[in-house]
DNA sequence: ATGAAAGTTCAAGTGAGGTTTAGGTCAAGG
DNA sequence: CCTTGACCTAAACCTCACTTGAACTTTCAT
C-alpha cells in the first residue's frame, strides 16, 4: 500500500482524461462511488481509474451508461476488483465487438452489390439491418431502429 | 413514367420506415426537398425513398445529419440521381466501414491481452483509442473523445 | 357532398450525456 | 495567517435527433 491510496476527483479526471464534471455525473448515475473527506471532498480509490476506463471503453462499444452501470454492478462488492473480476465482466464486451464486426462486414458486403447497383432498397437487400446497437446511440427514434419486423421499404 | 411519380409524406414514411415527423425534420435540415400541392401538402419524388434510405444507412455508420447533408449535397442537382451517382457517394461509406471494422478488430485483440490481464490502463494499452467515429454518436462531449493528444490514463 | 384520414405549422418537450455558472468551502504552501 | 487553486452543490444550459400537441386544412373515397 502506498501513502496515497485515495485520489482526488481532479486526479481521477487527469488519469482517465474525462472531465471532472463528467465524473460527478457518473457518480450521480451510480457508476462510481466516492468516499468523502471531513470537508466533504470526494476521494476515490486508485481502482476507480480502471473503473472509469471501463466506462470509456464500453461507451465506445455503444453501451449506454445505464447498461454500463448494470455491468459494473456485477463486480464484487466490498473488495477492490482484481484482474479476474475485470476479465469476467469484459467477456460480454468481446461478444458485443464480435457482433458489431459481423454486422459491419455484412453491411460492407451489401454496400457493394446493393448501393453499387443503385437499388438501395431496404426491403430487398436488408442493407439497413437492425440489431446494430452501436449505431442506435444518441437521441432520437430508437424504437424505429431495431423494432422493424417484416415489411420495410421497397423501392417502387 | 408511372401515373404517380409523386408520393405523399405518409407514403415516404411507410416506404422507409421513418416517422412522418422525422421526414419533416429532415426537410427542415435540408436533407430532402419536397414539392407542394396547391393545398400545401408535400409531394416527394420516388427517388427520395433512396435518399431517405441513404440517410438511415449513413446514420447507422455514425454520420451526423449534417455530414449526411454534405454528402447528399454532392448528388447532381436538377435531375434524379441514377445508380452511378449513388455508387459514387457511397464509396466514402465503404471506406468508413472498413475503418470501423479495423478499429473494432484492434479493440477486440487488445481486449484479450489488456482487460484480460486486468491492467485496463488507457495509456499502456491504447485500448481506448480515439478515431472511432461511430462510437461518438449522440449528444454529449464529442470533443472529449477524439481530441486527446498524448497523455491519457496510466494506472498508478 | 361529406366525413374520415392524412396533411399542415409552430412551439414546446424529451432523453442522453454531459458542461457551465454562481456562489461558496477546503487544503496546502509560504 | 493568508492566499490560491482545487473542490463543493444546485440548477441552468447545451447539442442532437426527433416527438408531441394544439389547432386547423386538404384530399379522397363513397
Amino acid at each position: 500500500m502506498h501513502r496515497t491510496d485515495l485520489i482526488s476527483i481532479g486526479e481521477l479526471a487527469a488519469r482517465t482524461g474525462v472531465a471532472v464534471s463528467a465524473i460527478r455525473f457518473y457518480e450521480a448515475k451510480g457508476l462510481v462511488e466516492a468516499l468523502r473527506t471531513r470537508g466533504g471532498q470526494r476521494r476515490f480509490l486508485r481502482a476507480d481509474i480502471r473503473r472509469v476506463s471501463f466506462i470509456l471503453i464500453a461507451q465506445q462499444l455503444g453501451l449506454a451508461l445505464e447498461e454500463i452501470g448494470a455491468e459494473l454492478a456485477r463486480l464484487p462488492a466490498g473488495r477492490t476488483p482484481n484482474a479476474a473480476d475485470w476479465a469476467r465482466i469484459s467477456t460480454g464486451l468481446g461478444a458485443r465487438i464480435d457482433a458489431q464486426i459481423a454486422s459491419l462486414q455484412r453491411t460492407r458486403e451489401l454496400l457493394g452489390n446493393c448501393i453499387g447497383c443503385g437499388c438501395l432498397s431496404l426491403k430487398k437487400c436488408a442493407l439497413y439491418n437492425p440489431g446494430d446497437k452501436a449505431a442506435q446511440r444518441g437521441a432520437g427514434p430508437r424504437y424505429l431502429l431495431g423494432d422493424r419486423a417484416g415489411e420495410i421499404a421497397e423501392v417502387g
